[in-house]
DNA sequence: CGGCACCGGAAACAGCTGTTTCAAATGCAA
DNA sequence: TTGCATTTGAAACAGCTGTTTCCGGTGCCG
């Protein structure tokens, strides 16, 4: 049925029937048709060269009741994997995996966006040349805050996780300020503190390095830096990776900004580890 | 100058002085940042839940002429700087972060390569069908454990994480058998006692699901099924993203091996957060 | 030459898009 | 409360989009 086909696909199966004029359409669509959704049909019309009459021909041709039929088409083959024009085509069902792994990779690719700008740096300046660092993760933000802290510990020596067992986040604040700095993740399903959390902070004049998904955007004002990222799936759940990679490269920055101090340090870490035989040779 | 940056810096510049509507706005086009070019203004409007002027007005503050610049401004976004999905090209200079996007996605895509002969699915069904679930992770996999913990715990009530402060793993493991299940996060820098966990865990002959990078592959025989999952980075320390991607699928597969039971879980957990006003009003 | 089939753009037109205007709603201060 | 500023959507409107109709152009056959 032509109806199950992409518009490739249609366009390959028929070309030659269609009129010279339709084949310039055709050829402009099949050689933008990673963007095809972007384009609509006066401008089609434009760029190849013919009458907006002549595409509204062709869509008809191709088995689409209007243009908005295959400006849906085409939405529908962005989302979806990419639409190859040859004949190869696709092949079959994107599994259940290569659609997580393309969700995943989006993700990165939105949260280096976002960083391009050189927020990252900026926050790995802050820390690096912190007085103190309290990293703070609650819920389901809480494993984010532990490995953050655990990589930067290999960096500075000054770097807390808070709120500890039996204390309150007051008295983790208590006593830090403007030279001081709060890493705050901050992800989707927040207590109702978070606000109250956040503006205490501000109220001691403590930076604030927001890491959080695009829900927490309300709360970037307090923020010196607000890193945003994406953590959709596919799934049931919220994934992580994202925040995973921006750790890692937080925490490589704020390495990277005072390089000489933290190989000692690591080196330092590592001796202590063979000294007591915790570690299995690592190669 | 407003005129030289990007939609989605301009947003992020000035998002506090945005009225709430616009803020709504605002969210869509920073989530739907890397195909803006696809809707128009009316869509923008409709999709966000506001009027047609308020999308117009926005534009405006954010230091556009009209929705066509908008338009234009979106569509060069898409051919320069923008993630277009297709088989990544990079052009330009392949800066530090670019350099880590493609270190992480080459990760992806080996996980998601070991996992497509079904183990997976394996690991997923026993979690799924075990008794006891007991998750371990010690040192840098502890922060890995503790959120698969909390994700599975969101699937089955029957979830532990080991060991607890004051208590050996060999009590955590004390009363498992056949119909129970340890994972088991073993990354680089094990403890010296690892292979006797693993052996221990053997010895009790409870299915082990095994999640390592490379180097544990020496421990893989001991388990029942082996997630073998890459952490190498450019930078000094380990990433862990595409370990979060997998502990995303293994939960939701677990999950879906029983969905409707998972369902009403979620929904309880939801409720009783509501009730509890822990949230915040989560849009 | 006439008759015919097809092609394709111009133009008419109905419907939609995006801007602006206006008034109602809201919040805040006095 | 009144007065003022801000926010917002409804509605008006000008302009654009996409479909259809219409008509001239072209090629082919007899």
């Amino acid at each position: 049925m032509t109806d199950t086909m992409n518009i490739g696909q249609r366009i390959d199966g028929r070309y030659g029937e269609l009129s010279p004029q339709e084949q310039r359409v055709a050829d402009f669509i099949l050689d933008h048709l990673s963007d095809l959704a972007v384009y609509n049909a006066s401008e089609l019309a434009r760029l190849s060269g013919v009458s907006k009459a002549t595409v509204s021909r062709l869509f008809r041709r191709l088995g689409f009741q209007d243009s908005a039929e295959v400006r849906e088409h085409a939405r529908t083959l962005r989302r979806h994997g990419a639409p190859v024009g040859g004949p190869g085509a696709s092949a079959g069902t994107p599994s259940r995996l290569a659609t997580h792994l393309e969700g995943e990779q989006e993700n990165l690719r939105l949260l280096l966006h976002t960083l391009e700008d050189g927020r990252l740096d900026a926050a790995a300046r802050l820390i690096a040349h912190a007085g103190n660092v309290v990293v703070i993760g609650l819920r389901g933000s809480y494993p984010l805050a532990l490995h953050l802290r655990q990589q930067l510990a290999q960096a500075c020596a000054n770097v807390r996780l808070a709120p500890l067992p039996g204390q309150s986040i007051g008295e983790d604040l208590a006593g830090l300020g403007p030279h001081d700095v709060v890493v705050l993740f901050g992800f989707r399903r927040r207590t109702a503190g978070f606000g109250q959390l956040v503006a205490a902070i501000q109220r001691r004049r403590i930076p604030l390095v927001l890491i959080a998904d695009a829900s927490a955007r309300r709360h970037a004002d307090g923020a010196a830096v607000w890193l945003e990222c994406p953590i959709d799936s596919d799934s049931a759940f919220d994934s992580y990776a994202a925040a995973m990679s921006l750790i890692n490269l937080l925490a490589t920055g704020a390495m990277g900004v005072h390089v000489r101090e933290t190989r000692t340090r690591i080196a330092a870490i590592t001796q202590v580890y063979e000294d007591l035989e915790e570690l299995e040779v690592p190669w």
